[in-house]
DNA sequence: AAGGTTCTTGACAGCGCTTTCAAAATCTGT
DNA sequence: ACAGATTTTGAAAGCGCTGTCAAGAACCTT
């Protein structure tokens, strides 16, 4: 098992030559079966891996995609990036990985590292990338975005104004009257769709829409307990929180716990996401579910069909409300308005 | 802006040798002041990239490492991912990862997969492949293990056997005498450590060891919630948990919910790792933490440092107790002890 | 101004693999 | 057994870049 096994090494091995090493490894043209067999003996005896660089080089593409996503440790991109891994499981392609952290110029970065890592394709993750940039690589290299809905590009993304919708249509049916948001930046589409659903079920119900009762906040833990101290210092009157998302919902919980309002007994909570962790909660979280292991996988699968020239029909993906132990009917004897201290 | 702009073509367009726009490119000697500004204008007004995967065969090098991780969607792996990606940023270095998924053989598919695509530097994150194995790529680049201690291999890991003393003993010291332990995996070193740590606490304060409280778990959600399951219908009486990582001990956590029973005040509950979501947990996670990030980070300057052959002495990392809310001096009147059902 | 140094530069040979292309080997049919 | 059709095979030219080497330019020195 010497240092750097090269092709032209089991080559002399075999006693042929490299062309043939070559298409015995690519099965890319046929070989007589006695060479065949003395090829793979030498490739085993001298413990042989093709060299990937190089044959990237040699065949112009790298059988890498790229993935930028907005950060790498986040639970909900965790589980995209697992959908993608596992798509291209069994594939001559692997994933990189580069993340944006929420900000365009490091998104940029991003992207141009992929690109000089010749990456053979792109799956793009949220992010506020400008559209046009996004058109332009897609004239070299198949790009599929997910989260964003770009004309002229293969996008994925579910319909977040429906799932806020279904989210707050819960709470309503439920009985709650005064429902609370904790909106998500409102530089993201995602986010503002999810104000409108919330917007859109309140009309639905006939109850009216209390710019008080929300909050924005940045889709992190922390900004979630903020917004309930905030809505609570500020003496907003609800029994029902819809967050944006599952990490606010989080951070809105320890708020409340920590004034000794309990959920759902006092204020129901409802997420967005459906992140693992979500049905360990306590209470287990009732969320809109929003299935991030498929649409990274399903990313994947296109990407890949792009690649191969052949078609692929994404499944299509909704987001859906998942009921656990977070929401709970509206106490009916007498409303107990929760209150600043 | 055209297809593939290579340094032939800035070559030419700056009228110089595709040496001098290498050397521009890499500093690698001095270039006339006058060529060298014609140089960077040919790649400006060419919109040139240089093609890693070329460079890389030519340096014989790749300018990746490779990070072999069990799982990429877990929040502990999140974040030393993370630590690593922050750590080789500004580098020519990029991380690529791959999945081990807890099993040997697919960790040994991933080191192939990371070595076939020529890494130069490798970190290895927890996982069973045998030391043999690694001690054999270390032969032939930089490797740094994460979580094991492999004799003759750079290795980085914390003290779990006193991070879970200090876990059992900040119980005991709250006065807490039945102390169940959910174990992790004991196939893996660092949940058999802890084991060991809750069992040097209660023996350095006198308590009897009692196999009846400890259950193994796999470390995940689930396995904790079980795990109190079976304590309970076994009648195993227990005023504490201690959980040998955080997504079990959120799994216990559920459980005890599900059963009306009250964290901290009923039975008091601490963790293993301080995951990001544990202190927006409900009540907040008293927990061991684990430098997550801050392992990422050292692991991959660590491998920097091989690189260039320089030295680097990582900063040691410790495991240290995080006190919040999910613990509590067990109740001086009378303990109630927790029975099944 | 000539000889000696030191810099700057371009030609060229790879890095390890793929992929024509045409020669060599094998297989047809008669 | 032989011309012709059909494989199977190896030589060789890249893929885009680096790095050695020796030639040429620029600088000294006396």
């Amino acid at each position: 098992m010497r240092e750097n096994v090269t092709l032209s090494d089991v080559a002399r091995e075999a006693g042929v030559s490299p062309s043939t090493v070559s298409r015995v490894i690519n099965g890319t043209a046929r070989v007589d079966a006695r060479k065949r067999e003395a090829v793979l003996r030498a490739i085993e005896r001298l413990g042989y891996r093709p060299n990937l660089m190089a044959k990237g080089l040699a065949q112009g593409r790298s059988l890498t995609v790229g993935v930028v996503t907005q950060e790498i440790s986040s639970p909900y991109y965790g589980e995209m990036l697992k959908g993608v891994e596992q798509a291209l499981e069994g594939t001559p392609y692997h994933p990189i990985f580069a993340s944006g952290h929420w900000r365009a110029d490091q998104e940029e970065a991003a992207l141009k590292v992929l690109v000089g890592r010749q990456v053979d394709g792109l799956i793009v993750m949220d992010g506020s990338v400008p559209a046009e940039r996004l058109l332009e690589l897609a004239q070299s290299m198949p790009v599929v975005v997910v989260g964003r809905d770009i004309p002229g590009l293969c996008c994925l993304s579910i319909d977040n104004l429906q799932g806020a919708y279904e989210g707050t249509r819960h709470l309503i049916e439920l009985g709650h009257r005064r429902i609370a948001h904790i909106a998500g930046p409102q530089s993201h589409l995602d986010a503002v769709e999810r104000l409108r659903g919330y917007k859109r079920a309140l009309e639905e119900a006939g109850l009216p829409f209390d710019p008080a009762l929300v909050v924005e906040g940045d889709y992190l833990e922390p900004s979630g307990l903020l917004a309930v101290e905030a809505l609570l210092t500020r003496g907003a009157l609800f029994t029902a929180i819809f967050a944006a998302n599952d990490q606010m919902a989080y951070g809105a919980n320890v708020a409340l716990y920590r004034r000794g309002i309990r959920v759902p007994h006092d204020v129901s909570l409802v997420g967005f996401d459906d992140l693992p962790s979500s049905s360990y909660f306590t209470p287990p979280l009732t969320t809109v579910r929003q299935p991030g292991l498929e649409m990274g996988w399903e990313a994947a699968r296109l990407v890949l069909a792009l690649l191969e020239g052949g078609e692929y029909n994404p499944k299509p993906l909704a987001a859906r409300l998942v009921i656990r132990e977070s929401t709970a009917l509206l106490r009916s004897s007498g409303v107990r308005w929760v209150h600043p201290d």
